[in-house]
DNA sequence: TAGTGGTCTAGACCACCCC
DNA sequence: GGGTGGTCTAGACCACTAA
């Protein structure tokens, strides 16, 4: 085809790099690029819109579409499964339930994922390990007000996370990603020596403005999350 | 407007939530979908290619669009500009030069960023503070090959990432976030214990094929990364 | 090879909001 | 008020790929 929003994509991004539109200039309106480009205005249209997502443009009605001063830089991290990712780096995956209790929801918790106070909530400690060597120690608390079905699973075999995204799909959540110093227990877990580095990824969840699930995820300071942006 | 691409999505996911269209299962083709909502297909085509880049539907040519068994979870974070970080947080910012040196690329650099050999490159290390407390240690490299202008500008007032993003826009690469261990440096600039853990965020940016800079963001273990998805 | 999504067009109306 | 982007339409051709 002639013309793909794709071209004008690049061809945009080139004006951009090479200063003939510099950071906060004002970009033709869309009428006068599908006129250049010889297309229609729809076609245009996509093109500036993603590259507004992509964060190199800015747009308003009426004001125009600007170059963007600094570029709005976004890392874009996926979170798959603990299973899926260690498979995906060529290593043999092994699951094991340390720990599972049922307990009343103690106060951080409630706090922390705003559930009703007296419900029962179900601890679990779990360790994932690549190729052998420790590799991920999960601390998982699910509440059973709203995942009552979390009662009968034994998690013997599949780990919480995974049975979770299977009966409770789409939900909302927040991540915290951050640095913390081993524990007595997740040293021991995890081979390493108490106080020492560990990458540390908490995950809420709610659906519906109910909380799920709260996990405490602790990795060996080898771990790194990465991405390309 | 009648049929918006936007109910169009909301319905559509609330059948997914009801598990009218269960997990795997195939999806009516858009040809169907907009006789059903009655619409034109390009409106249903929208929807559906937005919810496909939300992680929600597999779309493929022939064989149709099934909602994905697990939801690819993606968290994206915000990568903003260290003083703007502070400032949104409601923080007096300060910046501070600590360090700045011309030196021949070091091997471990070279490797990373595909330098080519002799090369200078300018090494800078900066503490940003947050009213007064220690935010961010920032170890940073700048191939002066890639940025010549680099060696004139004095980064005492200015940071270099905030220098950098006003003069090389547009750049590609990588994020690396992990845990590490506060060295003798970083433990007496950042006002924590030796070997106590610390956050650690390495960013190596690239443009057109050529290696920028690479720096080494090392943050106190109250520092947290947020996001929510 | 037939059916599905991928894309483009030419035209239209509208909501927003800077001037 | 008027110009800009936001969206929708009805129709068309094409590319890919599962059956």
């Amino acid at each position: 085809m002639r013309t793909s929003y794709l071209n004008i994509k690049t061809e945009v991004m080139n004006r951009i790099r090479q200063n003939i539109w510099p950071p906060g200039a004002i970009v033709p309106g869309e009428v006068a690029l599908a006129q250049e480009f010889g297309c229609a205005r729809a076609t245009v249209n996509r093109a500036m819109r993603e590259l507004e997502q992509d964060g190199v443009l800015e747009r308003k009605r009426k004001a125009g579409t600007r170059v963007k001063h600094a570029p709005s830089q976004k890392a874009h991290f996926a979170i798959p499964l603990t299973r899926e990712e260690i498979v995906a780096g060529g290593n043999a995956y092994r699951y094991v339930l340390v720990d599972k209790a049922v307990v009343p929801v103690p106060v951080w918790l409630r706090a922390k994922m705003e559930i009703e106070k007296g419900a029962q909530c179900l601890h679990l400690k779990c360790m994932h390990f690549a190729d052998g060597r420790p590799y991920q120690f999960e601390d998982r608390w699910i509440n059973l007000a709203a995942v009552p079905k979390a009662a009968e699973a034994d998690f013997e075999k599949v780990g919480p996370n995974e049975w979770l995204v299977r009966q409770v799909p789409y939900t909302e959540g927040k991540v915290d990603v951050s640095a913390g110093a081993a524990s007595n227990d997740v040293s021991e877990l995890l081979d390493v020596d108490v106080g020492s580095p560990v990458f540390v990824v908490e995950r809420t969840t709610w659906l519906d403005g109910h909380g799920v699930t709260f996990a405490r995820l602790h990795f060996p300071p080898t771990y790194k999350m990465t991405t390309r942006f």
